[in-house]
DNA sequence: CGGCAGTTTGATGTTACTCAATTTAAGTGG
DNA sequence: CCACTTAAATTGAGTAACATCAAACTGCCG
């Protein structure tokens, strides 16, 4: 499937490989099952479904110690495609050993089932956001939902936040055009609230940020 | 929480209760956790996300037979809110109960699983079909996604379904206004493809509908 | 230096929203 | 059965938001 750094490991092997792929490559397709159940290790990707007209819509960013999809741990099922977005290490643990444990550890289980409830409120706030809200609303939502979680895994400083997405990336996720988001990545800047470059995501006024795109 | 026809059964009991609701009434509030897990019996109901200024965006549409939130059962969350569409029967099972039948029958486990993966594919579908279609095609999946839904609970002759929607439902759900929604319906109507009217849809050109509303 | 991918900017077009009035349909009570 | 009320759907005119098209600009890399 892709570049495959596999590494054996003798007793109590639970993880089966361990794979490095480049920045752009698609890394699981839609509805091609595979049993092991995959890790993000180290970069970022992002979870998206293609439509036939060429557009896609990027259902979610992952970040270092997101599986996957957590649903297919359940059902072997991939409802979407995958794809890195900066260089990325995977892991791909098995499928009956991780089942296993979710069965026999109270504390995996509850784990994995919050993570599942986080997914399908994620879902359902990303639904009301591209159905209800403006451009400007979206962009900043995105912007919202990722922080906290680049933080979890970073250190932040002086409110910069790496952040490898390109606008296409933004365009796709909430349902724009490049054009149209960068026409409002520079409102932004220009009203002080936050600049977006070299891969760094700069938010210079939090509480104006959350003022338009938070959703409560 | 709603009128409750309370009954109980003697020995080996599982469902808790057996409730009635008009239309328009609020079956659960989001984040409100209730254990027991709840079964839509009988009339259509929709799961929505409401926002602060007032819009709603409706998340799913309820048939008899659809648990109200699968992934209730594993988190106890409810990450939306829940409302009768007509007049609803809804039951409850202990969630106890259903835990502990997931864990020793191994079908039980399996439809479960096959059911979460449908509602992450149909959020994964749904997120594409808000942020990447137009108006049309929008209303023409939200119909495509129902009927055989629709079809796998009535019996259906002269492919006319029973389709209880008011524009403002069809509205909340793909992200439209009630005017515009009127104005492609009536499109629609003039081209010959479909009518919705006195709580019945009658497809009169299925091929092209599908050719406006398929994601594939 | 040349080429390429990504971003910015302007001009123009289209889609869908807003506002408001009118029609239709569905009760409700006399 | 008919006035009256109310919710829902339709229609038109004007507008705002976002898309499209095309050109120029930036930074980066070979």
């Amino acid at each position: 499937m892709f570049e495959s750094v596999s590494e054996q490991t003798p007793a109590e092997q639970v993880w089966q490989q361990f794979a490095v792929a480049r920045a752009g490559k698609q890394i699981v397709t839609r509805y091609q099952p595979s049993d092991p159940i995959l890790i993000l290790c180290a970069g970022w990707a992002f979870r998206y479904f293609q439509l036939s007209d060429g557009s896609r819509q990027i259902l979610k960013f992952l970040l270092p110690g997101d599986i996957l999809s957590p649903v297919a741990i359940l059902s072997e099922s991939f409802p979407f495609s995958v794809k890195a977005l900066t260089e990325v290490q995977v892991s791909g643990f098995a499928g009956s050993e991780i089942r296993a444990r979710l069965m026999s550890n109270i504390d995996v289980q509850s784990a994995f089932a919050k993570s599942l409830g986080k997914e399908s409120q994620d879902d359902a706030e990303l639904l009301a956001v591209l159905g209800q809200r403006s451009a400007e609303e979206r962009i900043a939502y995105l912007f919202l939902h990722l922080i906290p979680r680049i933080a979890a895994r970073t250190v932040v400083r002086d409110q910069r936040y790496p952040f490898p997405l390109r606008q296409q990336h933004i365009a796709d996720a909430v349902g724009l055009t490049t054009v149209h988001v960068s026409r409002v990545l520079s409102l932004f800047r220009d009203r002080g609230i936050l600049t977006l470059s070299d891969g760094t995501l700069h938010v210079a006024d939090y509480q104006r940020l959350e003022g338009i795109g938070c959703l409560k």
